[in-house]
DNA sequence: CGATATCAAATCGTACACGATTGACTTGTG
DNA sequence: CACAAGTCAATCGTGTACGATTTGATATCG
């Protein structure tokens, strides 16, 4: 009867497909910048804070320099951002957003209310909603790190 | 101050990164199985439902040939399972499980309690979650489709 | 019957993801 | 100062994802 190997009951495929909708809502989006999601997320990042290191920019993303390291060469090979050995410290890489960088900022302020639109529920609905996905990702990744067996 | 461009507010962020959490969450409890999550997904598949054309697969998960078809052909190569061309129509390709492919669920029969525990959260609360989730992806998939500007 | 449309899977090209390693640089310790 | 330990980004290898095209098979229509 219920043997728990059901693909329709499984909260982490409802979320791997959510991930998987949400980014194909994206796209047509993104279009118009000629950005992919991960690479919107990365613009994103430097929007709020520019000037970030490479690894900044991964604990906010959650990704490591194997996937941001060839991503941002993308970026900066379209002139949105500058790659910037530290002088301070030669390891270091910082991102800072070129002029086209920043004013891509201007075009993407809409994106939000557009994808708010497909959402369609209430704030109060995705403000919960936001909080529980973000509170079971927490706890996953507790779980994860702490794995030793 | 609020530009809406802020990366801890976005619901598509947080699901992101849920689905990344949660495959890492998971890698530890399919390295017994020697399974990414997208091939146990499959299997899921197949355990529900033996014999399915590519397509079928491909229409529960999600996922077109282009994806499906490199993924079950490593599945085939471990002997989970074998791709048969269909007497009926050669254009089709029927997917079986294997002895051992059959085996392994008994095996993977723990795992979704196994995962459970890392939630951390009540049976009604992960059900409500996977709905509202659910729900999400359903509208973002009819605003995606009917895109035509 | 034969041309054409349709269909299924495979293939191609590009872009993530991520574990593991590497190599350059810096820091801490004796 | 010497040098081992640690840090940071880059690189390598493997495995998804997905748009677009291709290849072969079937269906449909004139």
């Amino acid at each position: 009867m219920s043997d728990h190997l059901r693909l329709d009951d499984q909260l982490c495929f409802a979320l791997y497909a959510a991930s998987r909708a949400m980014t194909a809502a994206y796209a047509p989006v993104l279009e118009k910048l000629a950005l992919t999601y991960p690479q919107y997320l990365a613009m994103l990042t430097l929007w709020e804070d520019d000037g970030l290191r490479v690894s900044r920019i991964g604990e906010r993303l959650h990704l490591d320099s194997a996937t941001l390291t060839p991503l941002l060469k993308r970026l900066e090979a379209r002139d949105l951002i500058e790659r910037r050995r530290s002088g301070d410290d030669e390891r270091v890489v910082e991102v800072f957003l070129t002029a086209a960088g920043k004013r891509m900022k201007r075009q993407a302020a809409e994106i939000p209310r557009c994808m708010l639109e497909k959402f369609d529920m209430s704030i109060a609905e995705l403000v919960q909603l936001r909080g529980q996905v973000k509170e079971l990702t927490e706890k996953l990744r507790v779980t994860t790190s702490s794995n030793r067996s």
